[in-house]
RNA sequence: UCCCCGGUAGCUCAAUGGCAGAGCGGGUGGCUGUUAACCACUAGGUUGGCGGUUCGAGUCCGUCCCGGGGAGCCA
């Protein structure tokens, strides 16, 4: 009778190994028992008559574990022919203490074992620094970079600490759809959502060319969850949303991405005071996490990448924001004796110049600005008594510049249609938000926050394309 | 989209209009504790594409492509 077939033939099974962290974590528990790890070969020290060193690294730490290859009696010399700078391997041995600088634990290996190997003759990767604009194009091979590799660590973490900080303050996490039929609030350009082939388009002069399309009507990439958010915060009090942002701006800047992470607020009794009390007390947390749960990262990107970096977050995480109107802030800079390229007058934009110099130079700090121009904002925002200015707030960093754009809505039925109609807003595009104000209206307020951006200020990396691990821009969509 | 800067070996970069270079990486050999290891030798090039000026172009001009920085727009 023949054997029959089940899943596991020819599968090895796997074995369960030890995370390099760990070993540093407690490295007096390991010192002196048998440890089994796997990961990549960062660099290979090797002396072919004499001792070897294999740095490896696992992902989980930006240490790599320092393997020594041969011991009195044994001889790896053909297994260590194949192991090169990148190979995937496994190595199982005795930790002890290292007699080496710059670490303090080791593993002496008593088995080795080669999952797959690098060509290093074409492996990309070399043990020297790399840079980025280099490591973008072999994005499948770049998260084993320290840097890269770092990145990815935080934006796990600080993803984690987002939901910890709403979840422990009542808000409940809502999904907005990513795909959306209103042209949203004028914020960026959108990316169509189409059946259609372009190749064969619906004949000229249809009454409806939407008609075979999929949602029979134009449709959209989300450039915000904001509005939708509204509606879950008028039914649960305080939620918020985490999810994927596209705007399709022919923006070709280190701050900007077509497709990027926003988070987004939104709470049901909260006027614009409350709104920035949580969002300062939210980039405190995360500052605060940054320095706790990311220390070897912080050091690291300030050793490598922003020598300022530390103080940066101790400074956002402990010192208090200054916050000062749009008034204020026009006053400050008409003040100022700096020459800038763009005249500063009272009811025009703040320009990145402006804003640069007031987060950095006038104040050296991040900076919350309220109550904008009327004009200058959408029509989602409340008015002001003084009718001239809407309950916005913008929170400003150094060295990004607006990382926090909010405010309260405007929940009054007659003055938020006043408001779409100044800005030529037809309502029955918005009948479900108009709606809202009809039926059980409350004032509310909320924010967004640019994830990558985020991930700039707290790293220091200077271009967003390293803040995400696969950045989407104008002509790029790669991986 | 606009302005500025750049594109030379696998990577990072040199090279008055006059022989195409270095460091790192790769290969080979050496080295019994290395830390971006070290020492020796060695291979490696359509100087982004196309066109032009010139006796001669990596270098000057035109144009296109790509990358970076900044601006606008935004988070």
């Amino acid at each position: 009778m023949e054997p029959k077939p089940t899943l596991c033939e020819g599968i090895i099974p796997m074995e369960k190994g030890i995370r390099i962290a760990e070993l540093f974590r407690d490295e007096k528990k390991w010192l002196g028992k048998t440890a089994l790890v796997q990961g990549w070969v960062k660099t290979m020290r090797d002396s072919k008559a004499g001792v070897g060193f294999i740095e490896l690294n696992d992902g989980s730490t930006l240490k790599g574990l320092q393997i020594v290859t041969q011991l009195e009696g044994r001889d790896y010399s053909a297994i260590l022919k194949q192991i090169t700078t990148g190979s995937a391997i496994l190595a199982e041995g005795l930790v002890s203490a290292s007699p080496g600088k710059g670490q303090s634990i080791e593993l002496q290996a008593d088995r080795l074992h080669l999952y797959g190997g690098a060509d290093p003759a074409t492996y990309p990767l070399q043990k020297k620094r790399h840079s980025f604009e280099y490591l973008r194009q072999i994005a499948h091979l770049r998260p084993r970079t320290n840097t890269l590799g770092a990145i990815a660590r935080v934006r796990n973490q600080l993803s984690f600490a987002i939901h910890q900080f709403f979840q422990d303050r009542g808000f409940y996490y809502v999904h907005t759809p990513v795909i959306t039929a209103s042209d949203c609030e004028g914020a960026g350009e959108t990316f169509r959502v189409t059946t259609l082939d372009p190749a064969r388009p619906p004949a000229a002069g249809l009454e409806d060319p939407y008609r075979d399309d999929f949602f029979q009507k134009p449709a959209y990439l989300t450039v915000s969850g904001q509005l939708q958010a509204e509606i879950y915060a008028l039914a649960l009090g305080s939620v918020y949303t985490f999810g994927p942002t596209f705007r399709a701006e022919d923006s070709n800047t280190s701050r900007h991405l077509a497709e990027f992470w926003m988070v987004e607020p939104e709470m049901a009794f909260h006027d614009l005071q409350d709104n920035l009390e949580v969002a300062l007390a939210f980039i405190k947390y995360l500052t605060e996490t940054m320095l706790t749960k990311c220390s070897e990262e912080v050091d690291f990107f300030t050793r490598f990448i922003e020598p300022e970096l530390t103080k940066r977050l101790e400074k956002a995480a402990k010192s208090a924001f200054e916050i000062i109107t749009y008034t204020e802030a026009v006053d400050i800079l008409t003040r100022s004796k700096e020459s800038f390229a763009y005249p500063v007058e009272w009811g025009s934009d703040l320009q990145a110049e402006h804003e640069r110099y007031i987060t950095e130079k006038a104040l050296g700090r991040p900076v919350g600005i309220t109550n904008f121009p009327r004009a200058l904002k959408p029509f989602y925002m409340r008015v002001n008594e003084d009718q001239k200015t809407v309950a916005a707030m913008d929170i400003l960093v150094p060295g990004i510049g607006e990382i926090i754009g909010g405010s309260q809505r405007e929940e009054r039925l007659d003055v938020l249609l006043e408001q779409m109609r100044l800005k030529a807003i037809a309502p029955e595009d918005y009948r479900w938000y108009v709606e809202l104000r009809e039926f059980g209206s409350a004032p509310h307020s909320g924010f967004g926050l640019g994830f990558e951006r985020l991930i700039q200020f707290v790293t220091g990396i200077p271009n967003i394309r390293e803040a995400i691990p696969f950045p989407r821009t104008p002509g790029h969509a790669e991986f």
